[in-house]
DNA sequence: TGTACATCAGTGAACGCGCGTTCACTGATGTAC
DNA sequence: TGTACATCAGTGAACGCGCGTTCACTGATGTAC
């Protein structure tokens, strides 16, 4: 077809946005090649102009979707100081809340990769554990913003804990979403009210 | 071959079996109908004498793991008051031990099998959602035991948050393991830590 | 600046392979008499 | 209790299908002169 080298390569960042999503929502071995090259725009063929395999392209995507999710914690963190909350109080609403749950697809990559990398192993998971780091280092931020002294625990440790918890709560709430959405909001709200008091 | 019922009965029982240990450590569409029967010590074509579809062995998995992660939490809920540790310590221990960590197989199938069932929706969904509240019930009892009274929030509510930082920790502890081995145990022991304290 | 040609992203048919499932066959089980 | 026969769990080859990947082809891009 003839394509310039700057349309190239806005064409390889389309395909891994389309799998950053597509991955998270149904699972690496639950989308094909050629379904994920046609929601890009494209025909399968052209895939491998791009990627040398389809785990080529999973560990792409993990570069690609946690670099994306630092970019949304740091954002989040320090955003704007409209409305009267705390960045720690804002942040916990946010990751519990139902939009967030209900968006797989573009949600905390952190809880929508931990089992495929868990499965994967290699490169893509120390890109996802790299972007854990990232995340702990951002909310220990958050905390130490709080004020959350405590004689026991790191800054890190406790974010570590608190990440912990918000993750498990998402997995869990989305896991019944479907046919059991009443106990996927007690889930939520649970866990908001047991961090609404400082850990 | 010719087998009495009751062998036929023990076989579905040995083909479920090998499924909930696979299903867990490799996921649903990880685990083929031809290496699940080979597991379980048959040839392929027998598989369609027990279930009309791989679909219909997932929701049986489903059953079968709940009924089975229960039994495992009671039994755990009320062990012999043996060593001083309280039910409490000795249920947030065990499940944030490194054993527990590496047996996905048998490991909490709430843990194993959450992700799956948030694509799977349906009838295995509905087990699994089963599943959560039965253990929500044991945790809140153990809670009870403890005498973890808090004037704002039920037991259940607590037994909620308290299972959800169990599983977000056993999930991303799990999640990096292979590359990233000092970070899994960190994040089992930060959670260890930040439980230590009543909650 | 203009022309000739090599490059290479994109196309879509085709490949081999493993998947879930079906099938004809077998032989011990378990029932009918 | 003994014999004849229907049942049905287990076997393993075969089925169609969708998967990841390869390939010959195309044509605009971008370089050489």
């Amino acid at each position: 077809m003839g394509v310039s080298k700057e349309k190239a390569a806005d064409n390889r960042r389309a395909i891994i946005a389309a799998a950053t999503r597509l991955f998270r929502e149904r699972g690496v071995s639950g989308v094909g090649v050629t379904e994920l090259m046609k929601s890009a725009g494209f025909t399968q063929g052209g895939f491998y102009n791009h990627f040398e395999s389809k785990d080529d392209l999973v560990a792409a995507v993990l570069n690609a979707a946690m670099a994306e999710g630092k970019a949304d914690l740091v954002q989040g963190a320090k955003a704007p100081l409209a409305g009267e909350a705390s960045s720690y109080r804002r942040f916990v609403v946010h990751y519990l809340s139902l939009p967030h749950r209900d968006d797989v697809g573009s949600g905390c990559p952190i809880a929508g990769f931990a089992t495929e990398v868990s499965r994967t192993g290699g490169e893509p998971q120390s890109s996802y554990a790299r972007g854990f780091d990232d995340a702990v280092t951002v909310i220990a931020g958050v905390l130490a913003a709080e004020g959350a002294a405590d004689g026991q625990r790191t800054l890190r440790e406790q974010a570590i804990a608190l990440y912990s918890q918000l993750v498990g709560a998402l997995i869990l709430a989305r896991s019944v979403t479907e046919t059991k959405p009443a106990l996927s909001e007690e889930i939520l709200e649970a866990n908001r009210r047991a961090l609404g008091r400082q850990d």
